[in-house]
DNA sequence: CGCAACTATTCATTGAATGAATAGTGGCTG
DNA sequence: CAGCCACTATTCATTCAATGAATAGTTGCG
């Protein structure tokens, strides 16, 4: 059924996105996805590279060219045909929102319950609001800052709305577990 | 600095988590997890064993009788008490607000902007609102079904505030991608 | 008896991720 | 001009995560 060989990652494919513009090799790809991607996390070498040569062997993208003018060899690569169809797809498919989720926030909670009592699961949840809000009032002065492109605005702004989102399910968490006094394991 | 040897992932804190109960072997710990941690995604058998060699071989649980009784032989596994100080710990530990984001619906917008034209990445971002509406109101008929349990309750709440979040930013995106008409590249 | 279903574990493989190592070039400084 | 540092560019070794299939014994049942 999939045509599609591999290339699975988000990863894979916004460095197909990144050659769209043009070839490039390894070094430039984790340049620009770090100023290209706001708030993303720095990829890194290994990561490119490794990845790169998997969308080769998947024909996705081809060498193009051994430079060797002034510094270390290098090799750039480009999006073929293949390649540019996938990315394509890629983008217009929808996420289907999970239908897991995979947090680590509620997965502590949900162990807090199951070997902690309540009342320490309040304790906790009181000091993790604590954190995200400092957090969220940090993440909301950046986003303020001058200089911001469209680019780094919406990626701020999905921070921002998660964090809240975390800070809601926090304090009604923080609501159900109180009224539930001790008696919370099966 | 870290006494912690390994066991970093949340999956090992969360087997931790289902030890504290009392020994278990790997069958019984995927059960358990399945069933005891709503809307995660069940874990695969190979995901277990693996883990709790790892667990094993850090010093945070032993084998525990070689079991033959009836059935296939099993291997029990228990905490020790360096695994009930790491799970302690963990479950102390406040999770820091990640400082990335890392979201395949956040980095293919990103990458729709950069390589296509703000038109399609609006045709995109609509098409995705609607996937998730589609989903938020799935979710919500879940919970307000009878027999859920707390633990369950918790998972559905922080599913739907996190898909409320991606939808309160799909529509704050649209309208900023609505604005800039056109030039959205550097 | 034979077969399906369940319990329990292992294996092989691939991908993701990190950190360190390697290697060449240019420029600056003492 | 020798030595050194910073920068460009890639590779390597290793570990963990994740999936799917394979193996193997047991129980129950028709």
């Amino acid at each position: 059924m999939s045509a599609t060989p591999a290339a699975g990652s988000t990863t894979a494919h916004v460095l197909l996105g990144l050659l769209a513009a043009g070839p490039r090799h390894g070094y430039e790809l984790k340049r620009a996805h770090d100023e290209r991607l706001p708030r993303a996390k720095p990829l890194a070498y290994g990561q490119v590279y490794a990845t790169l040569g998997r969308l080769q062997r998947d024909g996705l993208v081809t060498a193009v060219g051994q430079d060797q003018a002034g510094g270390p060899e290098r090799t750039s690569y480009a999006l073929t045909p293949a390649g540019r169809a996938q990315l394509d797809s890629w983008l217009e498919r929808i996420e289907t929102p999970a239908p897991y989720v995979t947090s680590t926030l509620l997965a502590k909670v949900a162990v807090a319950l199951l070997v902690a009592d309540a009342d320490k699961a309040r304790t906790y949840l009181v000091a993790q609001r604590r954190a995200h809000v400092e957090r969220l009032r940090e993440l909301t002065a950046v986003k303020t800052a001058p200089g911001a492109d469209l680019g780094a605005v919406i990626a701020a702004d999905f921070a921002i709305v998660h964090l809240d989102a975390d800070l809601r399910w926090l304090q009604t968490t923080l609501e159900r577990v109180a009224n539930t006094h001790g008696e919370v394991r099966s």
